[in-house]
RNA sequence: GUGGGAAUAGCUCAGCUGGUUAGAGCACCGGAUUGUGGAUCCGGGGGUCGUGGGUUCAAGUCCCAUUUCCCACCCCA
């Protein structure tokens, strides 16, 4: 029995709850588009060293949430956490530094070992993007707004929040990490035993802790804003003034932090309050540094993920299928002409479907399930006079019409 | 990885302190209606009560283990 379920943190997709998922997808590529991202799909593995580098030694990603494994060529691969890695790859292995500035997007699924939760899977899927070689800060201004106009094209204009922050540049950030360290040790064994930990390991994230106890120590910690360099507060200022200028809500958050080590400056989050735990539902930042570090030519870049489950969760009106033009053939004689129609109509762009067996009142009630808009009788009696009968399946109006007029007339369907 | 809750029909759930053949609503199928769907009425199929052990004359109910889901931590999209 075990067997037949699926594995824990997966589930299938069933027909319904696809349409929400390609709806999600589908509006983020349209959205990029009109940005002027193209989309780019990667390899769902790859060696296990293009995200062991470049994600942090220390994130939790890589200690202890990566599918990793070996092929039987030996290679040690992974079942991608995320895709930015993967697309900085994909950046550095195709050469596509010569194309600068570059604007990809792509869409699929993740994988990460990870206890589920509501908004929580072990295979997931995330939309996204990235720019590539553009150090202003307009270019995190374009991807943000990107952001805010896909959200607000799935109808979530005033369900999500964006929050930002700034984690200045290299110099800034070390400084700071400093700092806050040497505050927080006056502290140490007041400290939440997974702070403590943190405090090794990634002490920013500190700052986000929801522990009662830390929280008191941190009001009083110092402020990133105080430990950036000149430059790293004018690229923050810049970011802020564009933002403004086109009219992006957000709302500044100093405790905001990423856990991935390549994020330098502009760190953001789009969050709900309708999910639960799992309220961030699109996340990203500036990562600098990651495509030199992972031996490309030093190249700045910026971009964001997110989550298609949660944001399915949120989405309300996803569209519907097609309305299928049911053909009800009547008397087994018709059977013939019936496929042949259904036929016709589908090359001609109708989503068409046929009444298989039984009477006419229970060929209409499968029609009615399947939602048909209209309806096609094929009875005997109007066969030999040539002509159908066509049911409008929502008011129940029905005429007897020449079977040669038939593709004229269900053109009001479509 | 840590803490807590849950698992009974396809779905949502009842099933009291253990006691004959485990129920309801919705859904599904059939009939009333062999040329007219959505409504109504009538009938029907469906369950190794998550799985494995144990206690007991007797377990859906109690105990242990295990799996999965949910909530929170952690982490993140």
């Amino acid at each position: 029995m075990p067997s037949l379920q699926p594995v824990r943190g997966t589930h299938d997709i069933l027909p319904e709850e696809i349409l929400r998922h390609r709806h999600v997808e589908q509006t983020a590529m349209d959205v990029a588009s009109l940005y002027g991202f193209a989309e780019i799909e990667t390899p769902i593995f790859e060696f296990t060293e293009v995200f062991a580098r470049t994600l942090g030694d220390t994130s939790d990603v890589v200690t202890k949430e990566m599918y990793t494994f070996e092929d039987r060529g030996g290679e040690r691969l992974t079942l991608r956490p995320e895709n930015t890695a993967g697309v900085a790859r994909a950046f550095i292995s195709n050469g596509l530094s010569q194309r600068l500035p570059l604007k990809l997007c792509y869409r699929g699924p993740m994988f990460r070992y990870e206890r589920p939760q509501k908004g929580r899977l072990r295979e997931f899927h995330q939309v996204g993007v990235e720019l590539f070689g553009v150090e202003q800060a307009v270019a995190d201004v374009e991807v943000i707004a990107l952001a805010a106009q896909f959200l607000d094209s799935l109808g979530l204009r005033g369900r999500v929040r964006c929050e930002l922050n700034t984690l200045g540049d290299m110099e800034s950030r070390q400084a700071y990490r400093d700092r806050l360290v040497s505050y927080l040790m006056d502290f140490r064994d007041r400290l939440s035993e997974d702070s403590r930990e943190r405090l090794e390991r990634n002490p920013l994230r500190i700052l986000d802790s929801k522990d009662e106890g830390d929280r008191g120590i941190i009001e009083g910690a110092p402020a990133m804003a105080d430990s950036l360099t000149d430059a790293a507060r004018k690229f923050f200022d810049d970011l802020r003034d564009g933002l403004n200028r086109i009219g992006i809500d957000f709302r500044l958050n100093d405790r905001l932090v990423r856990g991935l080590d390549y994020y330098c400056h502009t760190v953001f989050e789009f969050v709900t309050n309708d999910l639960g735990a799992q309220g961030t539902v699109l996340a990203g930042g500036r990562y600098d540094g990651l495509v030199s570090q992972m031996g490309g030519p030093k190249t700045p870049g910026v971009g964001w993920a997110a989550g298609v489950e949660r944001l399915g969760m949120l989405v309300e009106n996803a569209p519907a299928a097609p309305r299928p033009i049911c053909i009800v053939p009547f008397g087994s004689a018709m059977t013939a002409d019936a496929l042949a129609l259904v036929q016709q109509l589908r090359q001609k762009g109708y989503a068409a479907d046929l009444g298989y067996s039984g009477n006419l009142a229970k060929r209409l009630k499968r029609a009615n399930k399947m939602n048909a808009r209209a309806a096609v009788i094929m009875g005997e009696d109007e066969m030999a006079r040539g002509a159908v009968t066509l049911r409008d399946m929502d008011s129940g109006n029905q005429t007897e019409i020449p079977l040669d007029d038939l593709i004229d007339r269900l053109s009001a369907f479509r």
